[in-house]
DNA sequence: CTGAAAGCGCTTACAG
DNA sequence: CTGAAAGCGCTTACAG
């Protein structure tokens, strides 16, 4: 586990190659105007030596570490997989290394690991999560360049932004179930954060007699109860989670969906395309919105002004929503 | 985005406190033997300062970055998720900060976060990944604490080692199968790696007639068409994912689970609640699989030799591959 | 093309 | 209890 007593460093290399420290450091970072002869045998120094530079004296000095901090609600969010993907992206092609840090879903516990991105040191912190207010990242954001991809209570001045339109996201839904023929559709969420509110207020302007359901207590029974009773035909909830919820629920209960019940979900995670039903849901561009949001990071480290960007979802539609052509057809995928 | 023209440092915190940087040092580090009153003086002009200690200079200095690297194949398996916060409840009570990252399923893209996280001067490195061998960590492990969680198809002898008994977990899946009446049972997957190959081997050990599916090509439809055939009567799957495209491409032919066809997944994932049937999984201890390889890791930094464990899964039954107890009952949860 | 000096912001002995 | 010095491993001007 220990190898060499102590680990080499540009000093040894420089001794090794018979040069100054200085042209070790030129040669290792490649710069032009090394010899070709000097430059050999600097790095064939630092290979036999198993010189590896120490990234804490090179940031040190620097002031920068190339680091991009990307926070994240919690690790089992499938939602966030593609917008952290395209971050990444974004991030190496600008000579950014990636960190990822996540809070559970709680809410101090992220403040604590937005501490430690910065305590760290990186560049620029991305926070891909809706927990996370602008009182929680204002000290940060005035520090350095801060960019929020989701949709909390508020986003600091000095933070970039990019979330969903919800409100279209939530009209493209429920326009749907009205061309599928359902009035009384129900409302399922699972917290009032600004996302699923907004999703939520826009439902209500299009419905006549709005019924919603919080399925973090009995919710989904109720559902079901006001499905059985002809009350309900049509349910669009807040994500993808509780959408698959409300059908295997449907489903132990003998209510069928489509056919009782149609569900439309949010996110087009890969649980839409898992379970059967499938689960017709509203897309976010979520790669698009993570490569966003770091070109809007590096922009910030120009000192560039924040910008806000809302993104368009669309519909995708699978079997839970579509009303079979003829009464008996097999549910299609 | 630029607060002060120039960030405070220690030295301005002494100017102001009117002390050595020495002492300000000790004083900020909590050190006994400052004065309560230049303590005092020390800490509040820190504050009008509003001065964060430097990182990058800290850990030069120190030597050490009380950071652990976490790897992972990828950022959507759900298997992980538990690891990685028991691996994080272990280490932040010994002081350590946890630092993830991820290879989206790529071997070279793995290797290549595996060297950032070197290079970033961790402390030591837990890869929870079967994608990464011998040859990729014997290098980090000779120079660093590396613990491997999973089952690669080799671990350098320097490394510590947690896996799961796949044998066992076979054994029980299979075993299940039986007791409900199952013989003419199949093996489903997606890879050739490790962790499957040793499932295959105890199912195959224990049973008469195997017939093996690999799910990545027409595995699935080869798989339901023998089921339709009445060749097979039930599948062991490699994972819950495979399980979920199983019942899900069952149902969209008619064939029901479990009557005509039962289905046994692995991990015990979110996933086997989520769909319908719900799937019977074998269940891994991860939370405890991810303390321990933190404890591993810090065994290591204090010089022990690295050892290897192997927990045991459990059987966890649902309704996907249990014989409902009368011909047209609803299936159970 | 190359080297000597200064310094990044901190901690670690070592004197007083 | 406090301060002055040295040094962590590197990069950045600046001479030659």
């Amino acid at each position: 586990m220990t190898g060499s007593p102590r680990r080499p460093t540009i000093v040894d290399v420089a001794r090794t190659a018979g040069v100054s420290k200085s042209l070790v450091s030129a040669a290792l970072r490649g710069e032009t105007g090394v010899s070709a002869a000097s430059r050999a045998r600097i790095l064939a120094a630092a290979d036999d030596l198993g010189y590896r530079s120490n990234g804490w004296a090179q940031r040190l000095v620097s002031g920068r570490s190339d680091l991009v901090g990307v926070l994240l609600t919690d690790l089992r969010n499938a939602y966030q997989t593609e917008i952290v993907n395209g971050i990444e992206d974004a991030a190496h092609a600008a000579g950014f290394d990636v960190i990822l840090s996540h809070g559970r879903r709680d809410r101090d516990l992220l403040r604590t690991r937005l501490g430690g991105l910065v305590a760290l040191g990186v560049d620029a912190v991305i926070a891909v999560t809706g927990h996370l207010d602008a009182d929680d990242l204002s000290v940060v954001a005035g520090r350095l360049p801060v960019v929020v991809v989701g949709r909390p209570s508020s986003v600091p001045e000095a933070a970039g932004w990019i979330r969903n339109d919800d409100e279209t996201g939530a009209r493209l839904a429920v326009d749907h179930l009205h061309v599928q023929g359902h009035t009384r559709i129900a409302y399922a969420h699972a917290s009032s954060r600004p996302a699923s509110l907004a999703r939520r207020d826009a439902y209500r302007a299009l419905t006549t007699a709005p019924r919603e359901y919080d399925v973090r207590d009995t919710g989904v029974a109720r559902l079901l109860d006001d499905v059985a009773a002809g009350v309900v035909t049509a349910a669009f909830a807040a994500n993808d989670r509780i959408a698959a919820q409300i059908v295997a629920e449907a489903i132990d209960r003998g209510i069928r969906v489509p056919q009782d019940l149609a569900v439309v979900g949010y996110d087009n995670t890969e649980l839409a395309d898992l379970v059967r039903p499938g689960l017709t849901s509203i897309d976010q561009p979520r790669g698009d919105m993570g490569s966003s949001a770091m070109a809007q990071a590096l922009a910030l480290l120009d000192g560039a002004a924040p910008t806000r960007e809302v993104a368009a979802p669309t519909l995708v539609v699978r079997a839970s929503s579509e009303t079979p052509r003829a009464a008996g057809d097999a549910p299609t995928r």
